[in-house]
DNA sequence: GGAGATCATAGGTCCTTCCAACGATTCTGT
DNA sequence: ACAGAATCGTTGGAAGGACCTATGATCTCC
């Protein structure tokens, strides 16, 4: 009915934010029926790749704020998925490691993942969205060098 | 030095909401220059496009809650860029109009983000971006069919 | 007229991203 | 060996954006 400021839609800065928004609805959807949320995935996913790891450099390879990691990382805890444990090689460090448990929590947010990807890029043909795929991948690597919090 | 999780960089709903935080602080990096943040310029362009209207059309348009219309309004009030005043056709609504001040406001944050949109792209060729908008667009249109609150 | 929709407003929640500061520890340069 | 710098975990906070509910006016439609 009522359409948009011309002005916004044609500005890449509004399409992305824009889109971000339903792909943030759409995964939190998803993932609230697994009872978690967005930083709970980034860190499994490390974790389950990387294998054990202290906090900060959980963070810093997810892109997450060390005190932020702090309180997931409590969720995660509180839920079985991860554990933490204090670093004997260097005291100021804890060490996080998954679980059984938080494997298969991050099996299941994958297949609600995987799900979410197919409504986000309904309308867009296999070639088309790896194109896409491939162009945003090319900007976000360009813009992961000069981050506030300093890594990439 | 430490790389995001693979599952991670695979995932479109991933590279879109990253991105978006990339975009979001390069906008509100140069908004913070003119006072200004993301609600004000988008109400600001709806005014300035479409002329006078009430806060409920407003907000309808440019996805932005009743509630949040009505703080931003606020805003925008105390620093002159619009009027806001009571519709006598209909006593429920409020009309709220542009001034020069928000005109001058609005062409201000435009010439940011039009800045701002090129550091965004910055390593796509023209071909590339013209691309990724159609992309984009198709996607943000097929989305903004089913909105929570409503609209489009 | 009365029922139901619509409007502005108030109040609050949630998530994500960030920042500043702290004590504890480790590393570094001299 | 020792002082200063850097790092780690943690606490506490702020700001934005997106949402939701509720309430009292006001309008619209039977």
């Amino acid at each position: 009915m009522e359409s948009p400021p011309s002005r916004l839609s044609a500005k890449p800065s509004w399409l992305i934010t824009q889109l971000a928004v339903h792909a943030r609805r759409l995964v939190s959807a998803g993932f609230a029926e697994a009872d978690a949320r967005g930083y709970h995935y980034r860190l499994l996913a490390a974790l389950h790749e990387f294998g054990p790891m202290s906090q900060a450099v959980l963070g810093r390879r997810c892109s997450v704020d060390r005190s932020d990691v702090v309180n997931a990382i409590n969720e995660l805890t509180g839920q079985g998925s991860v554990e933490r444990a204090p670093d004997p090689a260097d005291r100021r460090r804890n060490t996080v490691t998954i679980t059984d448990e938080g494997r298969s929590r991050l099996r299941r947010m994958d297949e609600v993942l995987d799900g979410v990807q197919d409504d986000l890029l309904a309308p867009l043909s296999a070639d088309e969205r790896r194109l896409l795929v491939t162009l945003l991948g090319r900007l976000l690597d360009h813009h992961s060098g000069q981050v506030p919090g300093g890594d990439a």
